[in-house]
DNA sequence: TGATATGTTATCTT
DNA sequence: CAAGATAACATATC
């Protein structure tokens, strides 16, 4: 489940150790297809430079020296693992990249996703554009002012968890990270976006960060399949205020669970009240 | 055995 | 028609 800051950690990883590498070979393994066609993809990519390494919202982004760009989403359960080609094959490997390092090494990025939700793509300038407007600001984008943010929550009439998620409209946060967020400023998931004061706002654009940054620190949040470039597990489920805890950390009552939008969601149903509701305790 | 997990997108509904 | 809600996607794990 890589949001922002798993996806972060993982360009750390990369962009430490790949930045400037050369694509020698693309194999897909199986069926595996990517974007456009794994032909037009082999014959864009192949023999080309990797120049930079960057994220947007949950994409990671290389850019190549020819101008155009791979684009791979981990969607829920992909990886991206950073292997000597002698290692033992990894479990669901769908792409594998060989990359000639600038000190002349050979490596292996392999792109693993158990359950194929994932994508890797070669793009061009234009749709590489064309992706970046999908996109809403991100909250740690220091640009993003409580009066913008405040205009984007009112901008979509549904409950505040669901519009945290909007990547369309707020890029970057997904369920873990929306509901502990919402903790933090002690409102109730379920709560009216148009019912959002512009101090409720400015708190919740302050959670937002606070627990994104916690996040990148701790180098993200392994329940299941996530891992950064080398296998290894983050450290965020440790800290999590309410996502699959059981009491809240504030006042110790039991953790409320509920599909919202179809999404597990926990919350405090002490801490936690709908503007429109009273505190019953 | 079947319910569960989640990001994105296609499809359905209001 | 548009906005918002929901189903579908694939599969290991409990």
């Amino acid at each position: 489940m890589p949001e922002l800051p798993e996806v972060h950690t993982v360009i750390t990883d990369l962009k430490k150790h790949l930045e400037g590498s050369k694509i020698a070979k693309v194999t897909f393994v199986g069926s595996y297809q990517v974007y456009p066609s794994n032909n037009a993809f082999q014959k864009g990519v192949q023999g080309q430079k990797i120049k930079q390494i960057f994220r947007l919202a949950k994409n990671i982004i290389f850019k190549l020296e020819n101008g155009n760009y791979i684009q791979i989403h981990l969607a829920m359960t992909g990886r991206t693992l950073i292997r000597s080609p002698n290692f033992k094959r990894d479990k669901h490997e769908r792409v594998v990249f060989t990359l000639e390092l600038k000190n002349g090494k050979s490596v292996e990025l392999r792109f693993c996703d158990m359950r194929m939700f994932g994508k890797v793509r070669f793009i061009n300038e234009k749709e590489f554009e064309e992706l970046q407007t999908k996109y809403g600001p991100e909250p740690l984008d220091k640009n993003l002012t409580v009066e913008r943010f405040h205009k984007i929550i009112l901008s979509k009439k549904t409950n505040i968890k669901n519009l945290l998620m909007d990547q369309n409209k707020l890029a970057g946060m997904g369920n873990a990270y929306a509901i502990d967020a919402l903790w933090i400023a002690k409102l109730h998931p379920e709560t009216s976006t148009q019912t959002i004061s512009k101090e409720q706002a400015e708190n919740l654009l302050e959670a937002c960060r606070e627990i994104l940054n916690e996040g990148i620190k701790n180098r993200g949040l392994t329940i299941d399949s996530f891992v950064d470039a080398f296998g290894n597990s983050g450290k965020q489920q440790d800290y999590f205020r309410v996502y699959r805890q059981e009491n809240c950390k504030d006042c110790e009552t039991e953790i409320e669970f509920i599909k919202l939008n179809g999404r597990g969601t926990f919350f405090c149903p002490n801490c936690q009240i709908k503007n429109n509701q009273n505190r019953l305790v």
